[in-house]
DNA sequence: AACTGTGGCCAGTAGA
DNA sequence: TCTACTGGCCACAGTT
């Protein structure tokens, strides 16, 4: 019979006696299915010294008596390609996928030569290549029923062939639980050996949140409640927030000393840390919101308020996160409890909204990429690059490059101008779209087509690239140069195919954010190429695009200038200048024909303030916005005091034009801190833990406070944000810093506010239009 | 002991 | 994933 069915999730089947793959999803009538597959085969390749023949080598290995009795057969392969040129290789079919890695070892030690490829993928994604399928899409399954209650499901199949593309392309109806833990530490972060978990709120729809109490003396039965209450609802989707980092680890310690199985799988297994670090529950999606807040740029503290009024979803005003040692404070009276049970019942709800209002995209990119929905937001970007290629190069029968260790060379980037300070007006910035990609492809920039320099070759079979001197094969095309144009035609067909959609209907809400994972893939191509832990890595690729970027943008500012169009800035493929019209456009048509890229009018800007600083500006644009670029309001590391003060000095330069008000505005908040009217919050200095406490080398604020605050039990450390602010006090900046939750107003450092917090921060803007430091005196 | 200059550590941002 | 850039602050050396 034929199955309809929408992939959630794939994994292998350990336990199966043949190597199977497990495929969790959805039918087109909404029921649960588990598809098994045994179709593909574990297999890698042996490519033969070019001496020896390959046929007497497969005679050799399959001789009876080697020690390779998992191998089921060998097939020599005449269409495969590495690096772009035809070769012949063994594939070594097995019938476990656990003996791959150690045969393709032993037959390099035995035979002593040749070299072995595609052992190291996993059954799971050698089935996702082979097969073409597309997670989170939908496919056709020839499929047999089996009986088999181990699985929780509404059917379990057996695949009888390989699956079919179908032409459906939106997400079926999915059910999603949100939860949030309750805990509360004595002594800073609540520590599962000891803390027991006080609730947990479950979110199961719109106005379905409750809450799951601890009743007993210890968490055990509100475990064992959690576990009935999400294998009762059955979620396809499970949403928490740090649930990867903190929560999972927290829930799974609680049960492992409860002695409780935590049977969430829907084959009754436990959750597991997996690939990326990311939780696996089987047959589900587990999400993690966080990962979804680290990827939006715009965020700088990432929690659930900045992600719902990121999002704005309905009830984003209801969050809110309350401080550990604020949890300890209020858990001690009834009503106290009260609160923390209602804030984490908001969270629940609220997280729930978020999920539905973001999971659009990671489908989307979890169906580019082929890795699973669960994966796909922990992965780095390197390997989500990693993972698109794979699947393109075996479309493309290329053998998959090993990842190794590679020495690491850094190289020169991309050029940034001396902006021409002061104000300007009317000004545009003119921007190349998707540079370095189009670059890439323009100049067949490939490890593949890259031309060693001991090679000779004639010089117009090449493209040599301007100052670094590398030479890549204009012919045949390049792995890169495939996969970008393919990745470029598809993101300008999904543009096209948006123009016609209504924008409230969901396939245009899916469109577009399948647009943005095409775009992010596209232009992570350029730095994928330059990381040394890239399959598909080559210095020189990634050298020649930055010092091609180099060249246009110069040719660029040389025809703008001859053009008569003022350069005031610049920065890798951008440039901005004061508009007129008719000249700009002479210098987009200029690009057109004479480098065969687009510029684009990117932003107006009616003023624009440029200090000394390279990356640093702020404009006003036409709806009367301002467009701050890299100063202090815009960075996380200031205090709330110092980033707001300049943000009204801007707008009173940019849009009143008035140093005068300005300097007014300044002295205000100057006398407000003097008169103590600032609250700590606004003080609070917020710096991210990049290391390990005991691997920093010099003594700095935040890792002073991060020391403190683990002697007194709070458990930190790499990606932790640190709140501090400065006390009164003698000694280094250092020594003065305490916990910004922990601090009585009275003990703030004024001076220390003033001197080096509001003061740099307004001069910054000031000093350009003649102000002196003293003028701010109060 | 207090100050000054300088190199380096560090976090964060801009642009892809 | 990459490089370019800013700017605070520490650590240390040399000077007053």
């Amino acid at each position: 019979m034929k199955c309809r069915f929408f992939l959630l999730d794939i994994n292998e089947d350990r336990s199966a006696a043949k190597p199977t793959v497990r495929l969790w999803g959805l039918n087109d009538r909404g029921e649960r299915v588990l598809i098994l597959a045994t179709q593909i085969l574990p297999y890698f390749y042996y490519m033969p010294d070019e001496k020896d023949d390959p046929d007497s080598v497969r005679e050799r290995l399959l001789k009876p008596g080697t020690k390779f009795t998992k191998i089921l057969r060998i097939e020599i392969e005449k269409k495969k390609k590495l690096l772009g040129l035809p070769c012949n290789v063994l594939r070594i079919t097995c019938s476990d996928s656990e003996v791959l890695t150690a045969y393709a070892r032993d037959i390099l030690k035995d035979l002593g030569k040749g070299t072995t490829y595609e052992e190291d993928l996993r059954l799971s994604v050698r089935y996702v290549t082979d097969t073409e399928l597309t997670l989170c899409g939908w496919q056709e399954f020839e499929v047999e029923p089996i009986q088999d209650d181990r699985f929780a499901v509404d059917s379990v199949f057996a695949a009888e062939a390989l699956p079919a593309k179908s032409p459906e392309d939106t997400p079926p109806a999915m059910r999603i639980l949100a939860f949030s833990l309750l805990t509360v530490g004595e002594r800073g972060s609540a520590k599962p050996e000891m803390d027991p978990i006080r609730a947990i709120a479950v979110a199961t729809g719109k106005g379905k949140v409750e809450i799951l109490l601890n009743e007993g003396k210890d968490d055990s039965q509100l475990l064992t409640d959690f576990v009935a209450f999400t294998r009762e609802f059955d979620p396809d989707i499970i949403v928490g927030f740090e649930s990867n980092s903190l929560v999972w680890p927290y829930i799974i310690q609680r049960c492992k000393l409860r002695k409780i199985k935590l049977a969430l799988g829907r084959d009754g297994s436990e959750p597991h840390t997996s690939m990326f670090g990311h939780v696996s529950v089987a047959g589900r999606a587990d999400v993690d919101l966080f990962d979804i807040t680290v990827g939006i740029a715009e965020i700088k503290v990432n929690n659930i308020e900045n992600l719902a009024r990121y999002l704005q979803t309905p009830s984003s005003g209801k969050a809110e996160t309350i401080e550990e040692s604020d949890r300890f404070i209020l858990w001690k009276d009834e009503s106290g409890r009260r609160k923390l049970a209602e804030n984490a019942k908001a969270n629940a709800q609220i997280m729930l909204e978020l999920a539905e209002a973001a999971i659009n995209f990671p489908m989307q990119l979890s169906a580019l990429t082929g890795l699973p929905l669960d994966q796909v937001m922990t992965a780095a970007v390197g390997f989500r690059v990693d993972s698109y290629l794979i699947k393109q190069a075996h479309m493309l029968a290329e053998l998959i490059p090993p990842r190794v260790e590679q020495p690491f060379f850094t190289y020169r980037g991309a050029i940034v101008l001396e902006p021409k300070t002061g104000l300007h007006d009317n000004v545009v910035a003119l921007d190349f779209s998707s540079m370095y990609p189009s670059l890439m492809e323009k100049y067949n920039l490939s490890p593949d087509t890259l031309v060693r320099p001991a090679e000779k070759v004639s010089e117009d079979s090449v493209f040599i690239i301007p100052e670094v001197n590398h030479r890549f094969r204009k012919q045949p095309n390049g792995f890169y140069r495939t996969v970008l144009k393919e990745l470029i035609e598809q993101r300008n067909r999904i543009k096209g195919e948006v123009t016609k959609l209504e924008e409230k209907s969901t396939r245009y809400r899916v469109l577009r954010e399948r647009e943005r994972a095409v775009k992010i893939i596209t232009n992570a191509c350029y730095g994928y190429a330059g990381w040394a832990g890239a399959r598909w890595y080559a210095r020189e690729v990634a050298e020649s695009a930055a010092a091609l970027g180099r060249d246009t943008i110069t040719k660029t500012i040389a025809k703008a200038d001859s053009l008569g169009l003022k350069v005031i800035y610049g920065d890798t493929d951008s440039i901005f200048v004061t508009d007129d019209h008719k000249k700009v456009e002479q210098l987009v048509k200029w690009a057109k024909q004479e480098v065969d890229l687009e510029i684009k009018r990117e932003r107006e800007y009616v003023r624009i303030l440029f200090t000394e600083a390279m990356k640093r500006y702020a404009g006003l644009v036409p709806d009367g916005s301002l467009d701050i670029v890299g100063l202090e309001v815009v960075r996380g590391d200031w205090s709330d005091i110092a980033r707001e003060v300049q943000e009204q000095v801007l707008t009173r330069i940019l849009c009143e034009q008035s140093t005068e008000k300005a300097i007014e505005d300044v002295r205000t908040t100057i006398r407000k801190l003097k008169n103590g009217e600032v609250p700590i919050i606004n003080l609070t200095i917020r710096k991210t833990l990049t290391k390990q406490i005991e691997d920093y080398k010099v003594r700095t604020p935040h890792v002073e406070v991060a020391k403190l605050l683990v002697k007194q039990g709070w458990d930190l450390g790499v990606g932790d944000k640190v709140a501090y602010v400065i006390v009164k006090g003698s000694g280094k900046l250092f020594q003065k810093a305490r916990p910004a939750s922990q601090v009585n107003p009275k003990d703030i450092d004024i001076e220390y506010y003033l001197d080096n917090q509001i003061k740099p921060a307004a001069m910054r803007i000031l000093e350009r239009f003649g102000v002196n430091e003293t003028q701010l005196a109060v």
